[in-house]
DNA sequence: GTCTCCTTATTACTCCGACATATTACAGCG
DNA sequence: CGCTGTAATATGTCGGAGTAATAAGGAGAC
């Protein structure tokens, strides 16, 4: 393994100038970056479960930092389950069934790199479980300001395409409302698991089919069945979408 | 607020003697106790969203700690969604929407104090929701390990009552061999959310009823469709095992 | 009078070096 | 050959010093 730094170049010794390359000077904290760092490498396997980390002073000296930081980011680690620090024992990645793989943070490193195909399976399924049950408990509690959010995510969705960043944001805030209008702190706990679902099985069907079906429909019928209270029909609704989006993505994930 | 210590009697200047009172005393490492009784404390309520705590310096001086254990504490709550701090504006804590509710540290500090009734509820849909379609799944995907787990799970449960800690040990485990059963590593990173529903509805069935209804044939037949990879059949004595469940709890839980 | 820009003060962030503690591993002993 | 005690090692904790970033307040321009 190199010796690959975390924050912009420090340049120790030499010249200031370094125009931070924003691509992670300090904007965000340094232990952040150290964690994020770890995290992808952790997720995308490059330490496999049961490997033990270098020591403390070692790896720190190696990632140029001190050795608080990158204590701290052991510490964000090791709150989401990753790794495990014992005394004399060193610092050993856990097996993947103690990961929190629902932790945003987590996700997210584990669709830094190359994702995971059968993980994107395995989020889809959870997504096909949950989503059509809170799509009915959304008809049965939504407020007027949980039909507004709706409303605007899917007029941004016809707005911009899902072929930008702006159209895929407006899908996951479309699902990211139904699940707040379920008013279960449980289920919207689930936003990042099943916002992570939704994007990444659009980027699947944007790559497989050049002129992909019209998605609004779709979402339009669980809009209207929610806002008519229809728990029955927004649940129903929702399952059509899935299947539908799974249609689309079949041939790439082979479901 | 009092300055409560959170390690066991440091003895500053004095005698060494402090028998630990093993209470707190270094069995667990300073920070996570720390982090402990912070999450706690915000979970309680005890800091309310939006509150700031005390600077860093102050804070850790007033828990009798070094700064660097409080800071490694603080990075665990930040980790898991509940706090965000910034030079100048110090550590406030999050609105509730960015916890990660799901995280097992998060839950287990939820249920350290006086439980929140309507966060039982919640999870206790979000069981409703999931449970069901992951016995389908179990049913369909199960192998030897996995009928081995729930079969002695189940016999766990036999032994033992659910008026023990062991019972109710047992009766988690059986529900979660059937998510692990399901082979679906998001729907694992349930088990500890669902444990905790699971474990808490059954506290008020006990608690609620003098002599409750015997739970074992409610949950031999969800494992007798499992075991005959009867999808349809596993999926409804599910729902029918939760519907039971809420019977008993209706009382005390009212949903 | 209102707005923008800049200065300043506060706070978290990072680093360093030392000591304490827990745990593993080895060696000596029964 | 098994057990026990000892020693080595890596994590854990500590205290202090200096840096960097941000929010708030003040000066200036329109």
């Amino acid at each position: 393994m190199e010796k690959t730094k975390v924050g912009g170049e420090a340049e120790e010794g030499g010249g200031q100038a370094q125009a931070p390359a924003k691509t992670r000077g300090p904007g965000r904290r340094l232990h952040g970056a150290v964690a994020h760092k770890l995290g992808t490498a952790i997720l995308s396997g490059e330490y496999a479960p049961g490997d033990t980390l270098s020591g403390e002073v070692a790896f720190a000296e190696e990632l140029e930092i001190s050795r608080s930081a990158y204590r701290e980011a052991v510490q964000v680690l090791t709150a989401k389950g990753l790794v495990e620090s014992r005394p004399k024992a060193g610092t050993r990645v856990l097996p993947r069934n103690r990961w929190n793989l629902l932790d945003p943070d987590v996700l997210a490193w584990a669709f830094a790199g190359e994702p995971d195909i059968e993980f994107i399976r395995n989020l889809f399924e959870l997504r096909s479980i949950v989503e059509p049950a809170a799509a009915r408990l959304a008809a049965e509690r939504r407020d007027k300001s949980d039909i507004k959010m709706m409303k605007e995510a899917l007029a941004a969705m016809r707005r911009h395409t899902l072929a930008t960043e702006a159209g895929r944001a407006a899908d996951r805030d479309f699902h990211n409302a139904i699940l707040r209008a379920t008013h279960n702190d449980a289920l919207m706990a689930l936003t990042a698991s099943i916002g992570a679902a939704v994007n990444w099985t659009t980027q699947f069907k944007q790559r497989a089919r050049a002129l992909p079906r019209n998605p609004i429909p779709d979402h339009a019928r669980v809009y209207d069945a929610i806002a008519a209270s229809d728990g029955e029909a927004a649940s129903e609704a929702m399952r059509v979408l899935i299947d539908l989006a799974l249609e689309d993505t079949r041939s790439s994930i082979q479901s």
